[in-house]
DNA sequence: TAGATTGTTAATCGATTAACAATC
DNA sequence: TAGATTGTTAATCGATTAACAATC
């Protein structure tokens, strides 16, 4: 057991291997190597190993990772070893796209609440989550525990909610708003924004 | 001019600097200075003004940068002084929110073809967009010329999608399926898969 | 035993920060 | 001129890679 804190880059890195694993589980393999793993996720196996032992002594010399095992324990540590529930604020045709998202159960999360200011939305069904209004949000949150939320509300908004939610037990926001938010001490944020992707990219065209 | 490569992870910061730019404009600011840029991108002051002063010295000492002037600068740096046409391919929920998504347009990018190889969706219509037959999608794409695609199918599709796209002339992929791709020297590749942000982030709640 | 692959250390590489002269 | 802020250099910090002993 280390007591000195991972660098946040490598927790950023498990849940690929995570990926990577649960589909050569599918697959039928029931062990790999770090060269392998690696040839998966675009990653050296250096760093694949190094990275893997910061929590423990998972795999074994001159075999590999046994790959039930690993995804078992990187799920312990990633805390996906569970469902966690998470709701959406703001229900366009973002909000609309991730709350009816499939891929979400099997990785550790689903949507229970959803948000809107809209009275037209308000009421309305999305599968068998009905759209609440926003003014509940903070109520509803805190009566439902719940501690991760997606902001899919207009750039303008996006603070609003965000401060909104700092009165809530949410510490972890993914946001699709095209701005960067602050949040309080203690509270992580990750940013989805396509066009930001897409212009990375555009770059190195000519 | 320089003339060394500018690493990657400098390119990457751009669109965050780019996408601040065009909300203090909107504002009304006319200047800003790194130190407040930084605040709102929540990088620091001296890594700003390292980034952009490996492009040119487009500041100046004692005011600052004009927002409108760095703004047309990094547009042309990134190439998004220009409309490049997108290409989605696989029209579930993701690729129609894709499609839908009004984010792109003012950002430099316009989805110009969708793709699906499921018979009941080709020949629908997602605002004026025609959905063509994926057996289509390489023609199309050399026909119209297009540099960039998205791909939106089911993970065990993707790489046989990215296969596809690599006798055609797009050169940078924005892939929303769960699993990383293999493509030729050369083409660019963009990784969108929430679930994956989500389980960076649920390592640090209780 | 021989072959393979881990876990770990030391060396390398690259990115960030601090500091300040230049100058608007 | 005095105050402010850039552009840039040198110092620090952290991450990646290479190499190999340990061991399955």
């Amino acid at each position: 057991m280390k007591s000195k804190e991972i660098p946040d880059i490598i927790i950023g890195r498990l849940p690929l291997y995570l990926r990577a694993l649960q589909r050569l589980e599918d697959r039928g393999a029931v062990v790999t190597s770090s060269q392998e793993l690696g040839e998966w996720v675009g990653i050296s196996a250096a760093q694949i190993r190094k990275d893997i032992s910061q929590f423990g002594e998972f795999g074994k010399q001159g075999t590999g990772y046994n790959i039930k095992f690993l995804s078992e324990k990187l799920r312990e540590i990633l805390k996906v070893d569970r469902i966690w529930d998470v709701a959406i604020i703001g229900m366009g045709d973002i909000g609309h796209g991730v709350a009816n998202y499939q891929g979400f159960l099997d990785r550790g999360f689903q949507v229970t609440l959803a948000f809107d200011n809209n009275p037209e939305k308000v009421g309305k069904k999305i599968g068998n989550l009905t759209i609440q209004d926003t003014s509940e949000m903070v109520a509803a949150i805190k009566a439902a525990d719940v501690k991760i939320a997606m902001i899919a509300v207009p750039a303008d908004y996006a603070q609003a909610v965000a401060d909104e939610l700092a009165k809530t037990d949410v510490h972890a926001i993914l946001n699709y708003a095209p701005i960067c938010i602050n949040v309080p001490e203690g509270v992580r944020v990750q940013y989805i924004d396509p066009a930001t992707h897409l212009q990375w990219m555009t770059y190195y065209l000519d």
